[in-house]
DNA sequence: TTATTGGTTCTGTGTTTGCAGAACTAACTG
DNA sequence: CAGTTAGTTCTGCAAACACAGAACCAATAA
């Protein structure tokens, strides 16, 4: 049978953060950097979200109703963003819900990752290199000076963060 | 009315460079890593070719025929990379084609473009802060790390470039 | 036990993508 | 002039994408 108290208690939907205009435009904003980088709409729209919102943590109903999208396009989005080690979700004791978050910490890792791998065309202009006649030799060592480069890039990474904790402190 | 004699002499089809399963495989590879970076099939493909083709400069006639497409598919692939400055036509007195080429040149730039475009969310970054409150400090201090990083990593990469040079001498 | 909650998986669909093929244009050729 | 060459633009379509909605499942609550 229907109660009102338990349903009013039980149901957290009135507890969800207000968002300005200002936080859902920058939702969207986030939303379209992050389809340029290739990832699907709702997934850039939902990183977006768990940034701008002030606990952090996002329940999944929440996520459901501040993006106007449907329970089963938020599950995927947020299956795809676990796989990519972006998000991971805790409980709390007496609540089924899962609450979602953004790994932060991992930043550096997750940009060490990026660094190498828009370096990782290197394999590939070796690769070229490895088939190429000597017919045109400026083009080669183009390619060659860019690989070098690259290598030496890659060598570099670690000294980064290095200096970056160095200057901080 | 046919004549055989000019047929052959202005018929360049019979030039094209001779691609071995190795050149093949290497181009779908550079492919399908420019794929993933969000740009169309056929795109990666012509990068390849341009990479691999021991002359570096390729007639648009020759791409249709070592990739098997259609010259409008090719013709939009190529307008795409000239517009985005990866590539750039010749021609030859006496010859109406097109001899296209990887601006290889512009490495440097290129890449240092790259990097700053991936340091791009660094704005995000800073207007997320920007609209957040203090309600979870310690969510806000790992964004706060993260920009002041993002921030020292683009003031560091032209000495990156300079510090190439010099090790490169 | 049945009902409810929280979320996943399946099915269908409008939209976008990526290309083919044809029509077309501009420049040269005979 | 008509015919050829080199490439562009237009039209259409098959496949992939991104999501909605419904069915579904597992865990808790009544």
């Amino acid at each position: 049978m229907f109660t009102f108290g338990p349903l009013l208690a039980h149901n957290p939907n009135t507890l969800n953060m207000v968002l300005t205009e200002k936080h859902k435009e920058l939702i969207e904003r986030i939303g379209v950097f992050h389809e340029h980088k290739g990832m699907q709409p709702l997934v850039g729209r939902i990183i977006g979200l768990l940034l701008v919102h002030e606990e952090g943590e996002v329940s999944f109903d929440e996520i459901v109703e501040q993006l106007g999208v449907s329970k089963s396009a938020v599950s995927n989005a947020l299956t795809f963003l676990q796989a990519k080690d972006r998000c991971i979700y805790s409980t709390r004791p007496g609540d089924r819900k899962r609450y979602f978050a953004l790994k932060l910490s991992d930043w550096r890792e997750d940009f060490a990752k990026e660094l190498e791998n828009i370096a990782e065309i290197q394999k590939f202009i070796d690769q070229v290199l490895e088939v190429r006649t000597e017919k045109n030799h400026e083009f080669n060592c183009k390619m060659k000076d860019f690989s070098d480069f690259l290598g030496f890039f890659k060598k570099e990474i670690p000294a980064l963060f290095e200096r970056f904790k160095k200057q901080q402190a």
